[in-house]
DNA sequence: ACTTTTTTACCCGTTCTCCTACCATGTTCA
DNA sequence: TGAACATGGTAGGAGAACGGGTAAAAAAGT
């Protein structure tokens, strides 16, 4: 169903419904009533903007996608986890720089 | 534009838009008006039913898949080269997650 | 405990999908 | 010339999708 797999991924990135909703620009009533499967026929357009907000295919809502990467993929499945809430949470490329750099120096200094 | 691409692999199926819309259990009045771009947000359900028909998956009706790219960046590519520095240099995942509830936290001030 | 956040559950209004017809233009037989 | 038929398009409407708001219920924090 979809509204499973909506809900899913909605936590793996880390966001409320309601934030999801604004983010995507759609109504968190019908949000939450396709989470609980009331609403089971959501138009292209609908998954189109949340698809977007989480970083995923129109096709990771509609099959399960549990058979991830084929292996061999450089960034593994936690850290991209990680990633997506930190893109969702609004935090800029440049705070992360920073955070990058002080610690490379805190592990210097072991 | 979705209607294109329905007529598109309609006519490489050799099917007349009466005979798929009698085959997919859809209107063949919606489906003449989605070709022509009066209709462009068709539900999945009726995607579903014309795929079937015409043996393809969905975001062959979403994107052109005439250019089958590599894909695999659902992440941006910029954060994706940062979070590879990251892992690099030894940065852990616990100290990530702490920078990111911090991070919430500060935007959550302003 | 109590307060705040998050989610569910309603209401109603508008918009749009998608249907059942019916119509217009061929084209192909007689 | 004519009817039969195939194909695509049109008109109108039922019902679903979708949005806004609000309030109650449930979870989480303090």
């Amino acid at each position: 169903m979809v509204g499973e797999r909506v809900k899913k991924y909605r936590k793996e990135a880390g966001l409320t419904l309601t934030e999801l909703a604004d983010r995507a620009g759609v109504a968190k009533s019908y949000l939450s009533a396709l989470e609980r499967n009331i609403q089971t026929n959501p138009s292209i357009q609908f998954l189109e903007k949340i698809a977007a907000v989480l970083n995923i295919t129109i096709d990771h809502l509609l099959k399960d996608m549990d058979n991830m990467e084929p292996a061999g993929d450089d960034i593994d499945t936690e850290w991209r986890k990680l990633v997506l809430e930190a893109m969702n949470s609004g935090v800029s490329k440049e705070e992360f720089r920073d955070f990058l750099e002080y610690n490379k120096w805190k592990i210097n200094q072991k």
